[in-house]
DNA sequence: CTTGACTCTATAGCCGGGTATACGGTTTAT
DNA sequence: ATAAACCGTATACCCGGCTATAGAGTCAAG
């Protein structure tokens, strides 16, 4: 098989397999005597292994940590389950901190769809404030 | 006063006032011969606004919206509004795709955690699943 | 034998929000 | 008069995850 015969069923472009040996990803494939690269169907599995992690939330760097697991999986449970609860703990700081900016906003959105105040914005003054007002 | 004062007084770094004011966030301040910037007291007030709004999760782009509002406040609180109103879209957009990350993550890690099978790790087997059952 | 589809490498660009470096001029204090 | 602290511009670089382009070589079909 070659590069666009991969990308094709792994759903990516020819450049991010390329990009992604790059990385480390995925390893570097035999070449014929001209220099294309001739993968076995295994790699498709590694880059839907990528994908599938990346829409778990789990960054390329971590992947490469997670593909090192998957080789010997056998001993690597655990490990793997303490990677996968640093990715959850960093989504949940980001779902924290997503929701504090929510809420803020909403109250001022609020305030202003209330229309208390038709001569001066509050969102605006609860930016501006600080005692003086431009 | 000159840039480094305002950098401390707002708390941002001298290079990124110089940033700001590339991209029209702030005016061009007065110059005194030797080409110093001379600043008033005001753009450390639009400075804060800068950095409150994007605490509240405004990018700079939308603040540069705000920040022309601000100016004739009293005519715009409807038109502020409506832009907290798209910023807020954006923010509940990305937490509900960060929660459809952390479901998918959680139910992995809670079959990892209740420890059922020691030989295979369920995590990896879910992430490199060959072709059916899903 | 030529066309068109495919591949190669190398390099540059994009997004956002800055940070860092190099090199040189200015101001202030002693 | 000289050192330190400050400022100026221009340029490049950082993060992550790609995407795009240029210019060249390879391969299969008609």
């Amino acid at each position: 098989m070659q590069i666009g015969e991969v990308a094709r069923k792994a759903n990516v472009s020819i450049q991010t397999l390329r990009y992604y040996e790059r990385l480390g990803l995925l390893n570097a494939p035999k070449r014929k005597p001209s220099g294309y690269r001739k993968y076995d169907a295994r790699e498709i599995q590694r880059v839907r292994f990528i994908k599938r992690a990346q829409d778990l939330g789990f960054a390329l760097a971590e992947i490469s940590d997670l593909l090192t697991l998957w080789k010997d999986a056998s001993h690597s449970c655990a490990l793997v389950e303490r990677r996968a609860s640093s990715t959850l703990e960093r989504i949940n700081t980001k779902i924290q901190d997503l929701e504090t900016m929510r809420a803020a906003l909403e109250k001022y959105v609020m305030i202003c769809r209330t229309g208390q105040s038709l001569d001066e914005c509050p969102l605006l003054r609860a930016l501006g404030d600080e005692g003086e007002q431009r």
